[in-house]
DNA sequence: ACCTTGTACGGTACAGCGTACGGTACGCTT
DNA sequence: AAGCGTACCGTACGCTGTACCGTACAAGGT
């Protein structure tokens, strides 16, 4: 009765994998229990053991997995379209799992995925002619708005715009807070446009700011070029 | 012998909170348990929930608990300085409770500190002749900055710097990332100051921007004067 | 064809979690 | 002094991650 037994050659660290990918994008990140992930997969809860050391470094790994679905940046393109590709990348990534920005905070030893790129985002920037220290305070700035952006949308998705139930439930009058009911009524009005505008716009904003830190951080050995920036 | 009994009015919701916050800065939110906390209390763990309803909603005040910490901004001030200096608390408070960025992603029904501090933050802008739009923008671009600041440095906390022992344990050639390993060596010849200049560069180039937002996104009804920007 | 052996998977169990349910004794009101 | 509402306690259930050990299959040597 139930599993008689599962046919020897049925688990692969891929296979863990992918379950748990599909499985926390179905049902969310509480529902990746290990217990879960054995049903899901045709097993017992500790056949994975033997594939994944436990279930940190599974969601350790997980991480590097949604990286890896990152595209890299086009050679073809100047750095600042470049950027602004992979920023939209980023939170196209982040919408489709919504659950890897939580992840992203606590857990974090970086994987390849990681790696190879965040050395992508690095070496735009330097081969673009910005100095080592435009380039970290360039990247420092950019994911902080991307991540920051994520972290903006997932909070409203959970918690409904501030006139939403949750918060008339919790005693809320928006009376008494006029300049968040204007703000509320805004996005009410059409979300999704304004939202997305609103991402363009802060991204353009910080990629004009980028494109100034090649002028105040000046690589001491190489002058950068109008051509570089260009 | 263990406790005979606690000395009946011991627990009210207020010492919940501060046991739970004292508990969280101390050991960190996983070490946040429902036992540990009424040990702390010198209680039995069902005690608690005479004055909560559920973990959830203890995590829902934790939140707005941190929120009533940051300051309000000063009146006398410009926007710019206003925001500057919010923004440089936020940070300072994320910094003292590095758990909390944590719960703010997942958890959100928002409490009345959390709408005061936001509703004081669109108040500064709309006071000072920005546009119910323009104030929408500049507030996402300002507090994705700051929070994606904070995740960030979070990150390169648990983690650990790119050439720590953790990567190499991991079997990463930090070799194969060039960009990233001269990156690493920036901060570790000066962390703390290459980090909070870092944070001041970003957070310069966003109130510049948002500064422009005034004449992008005027309002309809009041036009922006020279005075009201500053 | 058989046997041996390494290993991929299974069973059981334990400590710790949040919390439902019901019991008990304290301190206030009368 | 009596009674009562409520603040706290005991017990227990279903869930979690995972340690430890058992088992049966696939492959290789003979």
């Amino acid at each position: 009765m139930s599993s008689p037994r599962a046919a020897r050659n049925t688990l692969t660290r891929d296979r863990v994998m992918d379950g748990a990918l599909a499985l926390a994008d179905r049902d969310g990140l509480d529902a990746l229990t290990i217990r879960a992930l054995a049903a899901d997969l045709g097993v017992k809860p500790m056949a994975i053991y033997h594939y994944v050391a436990s279930k940190d470094v599974l969601l350790d790994a997980l991480v590097d997995r949604v990286f890896a679905e990152l595209p890299l940046p086009q050679p073809g393109d100047g750095w600042r379209e470049q950027l602004a590709e992979r920023s939209r990348s980023m939170r196209d990534l982040l919408a489709r799992h919504r659950w890897a920005l939580s992840l992203l905070e606590t857990r974090s030893h970086p994987g390849p995925s990681t790696l190879v790129a965040h050395e992508a985002v690095l070496d735009v920037l330097r081969r673009s002619g910005f100095s080592v220290e435009a380039s970290a305070h360039a990247f420092a700035l950019l994911d902080a708005f991307v991540y920051g952006y994520a972290l903006q949308e997932s909070m409203l998705e959970t918690a409904g715009l501030p006139d939403s139930p949750a918060d008339l439930r919790a005693g809320m009058d928006l009376r008494a807070f006029p300049r968040i009911a204007e703000t509320a009524a805004l996005y009410t009005a059409s979300t999704d446009y304004v939202f997305a505008s609103s991402f363009e716009i802060g991204l353009g904003a910080v990629l004009d700011a980028i494109a100034g830190f090649a002028d105040r951080f000046p690589d001491p050995s190489r002058p950068v070029t109008e051509a570089d920036v260009r």
